[in-house]
DNA sequence: GAGTGGTCTAGACCACACC
DNA sequence: GTGTGGTCTAGACCACTCC
């Protein structure tokens, strides 16, 4: 690989390997878990120096896209490792501690996107979306309604059997049976009165105060995937974010 | 500097020159919006390569505490600058904008430091400490009713008029008159119902949902300087969070 | 042109995991 | 021991800012 310094278009080289490593993600050369080569057998195969590739897969790390470890090698970030499994929760109980969530489907639809959705999920007008609804319990309580809307392109053959089936997150889900790593996530938070069936899903009267999550995931590339709002009972937790 | 490659308590060469710098910060003997010495003096005057000093640096921009400029040199960051004014507020409306609010100092007490303040602000239980109220306006409504504590110990002689009287944020008010800049925040979020004193505050009705942001500001070294509860109408406004 | 940060390289050696 | 990532160095050259 020839250096484009001085190039107008000046890019890094290590930017162009994260490109590269990016686009082997995408096609699925290295799946969510495994190891990927060596920074040595990396730096061969794109013809750069050792140092180049390590930065590259340094901001791929700090993007938590890619996980090193001293020793082994680097590999796949993926949701079903028990550190990611519940990274984009940010609920804790007053005692600060992460509860486990369980999880109940309580309904699959077929919907059409209105024109918020298409936005947001980068679908035209009136296609068709999957609208699946749960609640999640922590020690046994519900503590969350989550409404979840999918583009059946991506999701092929999604049915509420195979959700149900499934072991794991719903993000593993996406990974595994989709090949769709949630990379990141942009949260839009307000204060809401709880609506008579919201409230009667999480044990609350209508009117009172809940937390209203909006989410968009994206993937790898800043591709929307999911858009989702989950309400939350915050009597008993607490929504943490840590500002750097 | 000597490496300590093979001692029992092994650091890397780059995180002491990190701490020696964050030293230098807190000594006050690079203050806030000034230039540091470049990359080669530092690498002299801690007698390591530039290589070392610049991972350090590196690191230390990356958590916000210094800034680099190409062709000008690295900045220690500050809240003055319009960038970070309003870094710590992640209040948007519904047009996604950030706007510029306007704060109205209601009281100034001294209280004593109960449990939990003490234990948040590492003060001893019944010790003295200031509180403020104030409310932010967002184009001419009230939006915003903050309760703010603060150790009387690290801002001596803060009186209402000196807030009053000051031109810029709070925080950088911490900054030009006491030395201590905010690095870091924690916020824990809940869904609260709108007492009568903070609905009157905010123009709502009593029991409407409010957001409740709890905070703890910290300043280098992880150190706690202020605690505030800040209670928002969001009917018009949500908190945006970006999970990387 | 001089000085600063930014990129890239090549090589040495350390720390850690696995055999 | 071998292979991996992690640290550290020295040096070259590029891009940006200011004079």
């Amino acid at each position: 690989m020839t250096t484009l310094h001085g190039s107008p278009t000046f890019r890094p080289l290590y930017e162009q390997i994260k490109i590269l490593i990016t686009q082997s993600l995408v096609s699925g050369e290295w799946k969510p878990g495994e190891i990927i080569p060596s920074e040595i057998d990396l730096a061969k195969r794109y013809k750069v120096s050792q140092g180049t590739v390590r930065k590259a897969i340094d901001e791929l790390a700090a993007e938590n896209i890619l996980v090193r470890r001293q020793g082994k090698g680097t590999f796949v970030a993926t949701h079903t490792e028990e550190k990611r499994k519940y990274y984009y929760l940010r609920l804790f109980n007053e005692s600060g501690e992460k509860e486990e969530p369980v999880s109940e489907l309580l309904t699959w639809n077929k919907i059409k996107a209105d024109a918020k959705m298409a936005h947001v999920l980068g679908v035209r007008k009136g296609s068709p979306l999957i609208e699946l609804t749960r609640v999640l319990r922590m020690n046994g309580k519900p503590v969350i309604y989550d409404e979840i809307r999918l583009s059946p392109t991506l999701f092929k053959g999604l049915t509420a059997a195979k959700i149900n089936e499934f072991q794991g997150t719903i993000y593993s889900l996406y990974e595994t049976l989709y090949g769709l790593r949630i990379v990141q996530a942009e949260e839009r938070l307000k204060a809401i009165p709880a609506s008579p069936k919201v409230a009667g899903h999480l044990g609350l009267k209508a009117g009172e105060p809940i937390l209203s999550i909006e989410r968009v995931a994206l993937t790898y590339g800043d591709k929307p995937v999911e858009w989702r709002v989950s309400l939350c009972n915050t009597e008993n937790h607490y929504y943490l974010n840590e500002i750097g």
